[in-house]
DNA sequence: GCCAACGTTGGC
DNA sequence: GCCAACGTTGGC
């Protein structure tokens, strides 16, 4: 896993939810509309983890999905573009939610784009950061 | 190319 | 419901 890479994938639950996703099992991760976002997604790739993030009245990480396909077209005839999506697996749920509260009064998460950038909804995790946010949700296994 | 107005996201 | 932070659009 040396050359994996972490996300963090932010959704609101009203409109996908992770337990949708555990229903699912796989869903294409498609819709980002943000330039900068869709560059982040086009570096992902097989075997990555993912974070989900839910926003909204959650505002928490909730879980951890695993990207089985890399990049590939998500036409939008409203918004032309080369807009990507990727494909995720559903590999887990937090045993407790790692609310915005916490990651914000955590030291250690300072670093974090999601507290530097809030409207952006795919963005890169350190591995020390995503090892910090899977201790904090209850998954130090 | 600049910038004001407007729209959207997301947190509070 | 409001506001901050962006992003987008359109006039000039």
């Amino acid at each position: 896993m040396e050359n994996s890479c972490h996300w963090l994938l932010k959704t609101e639950p009203s409109t996908y939810s992770i337990q949708q996703l555990k229903t699912d099992k796989k869903t294409g991760w498609n819709g980002v509309r943000n330039f900068q976002a869709r560059n982040f997604l086009q570096k992902a790739k097989p075997g990555d983890i993912a974070l989900i993030y839910h926003s909204g009245d959650e505002r928490a990480v909730v879980g951890v999905a695993k990207i089985t396909r890399g990049a590939y077209p998500d036409p939008d005839p409203k918004k032309p573009g080369d807009w990507v999506q990727i494909e995720i697996q559903f590999h887990s749920l937090f045993l407790k939610p790692v609310l915005l509260k916490e990651i914000k009064e955590c030291a250690g998460l300072k670093d974090l784009l999601l507290l530097k950038q809030s409207r952006l909804s795919v963005m890169p995790v350190s591995a020390q950061n995503f090892k910090t946010l899977c201790k904090m949700g209850g998954m130090d296994k």
